[in-house]
DNA sequence: TTGTGACTTATAGTCCGTA
DNA sequence: GTACGGACTATAAGTCACA
């Protein structure tokens, strides 16, 4: 299957989203990227870069090995 | 610290293929690429989408958080 | 056998508008 | 507030000559 990683990647971070009520304008504003860069990752379209993912994980105080996991059981 | 899952990625892969005693040349024949991206990669100059680190991970039998996992300690 | 810089082509990532 | 398209700029993908 192609793509999972970053199909984890958009799923565990919409969760993230959601979980603390913000748009997702809000939350590329955090991230400091474009807001529909944002949905595009949310989405899994988007295929990130290792530092991409890692600043992301950063910024949010995750664990950047979490956030590339599936997590949909849990 | 910037660059912890490439650098992850090439410690792991580098240790992967020293164990089977395999030159750079070799592995990148396997994952059809060039020997010095191969050797770019070990390095942990790259900085690999997620897409490409999916790939390996599949063409090498092994779980791609695996392969970005810091691995240093065992 | 591996490392480095220069290189071309593909795509990550920004930003605008429209729905 | 979110999705999608297109145009753009930065950088990853991938190779080569030479050390």
């Amino acid at each position: 299957m192609d793509g999972q990683l970053q199909r984890n990647l958009g799923a565990n971070l919409r969760k993230w989203r959601t979980k603390r009520q913000l748009s997702q304008e809000a939350l590329a504003d955090v991230l400091a990227v474009h807001r529909t860069y944002m949905g595009g990752i949310e989405r899994g379209e988007r295929n990130l870069t290792l530092r991409s993912v890692e600043q992301i994980a950063e910024t949010l105080h995750l664990d950047p090995l979490e956030l590339l996991r599936d997590q949909s059981s849990g």
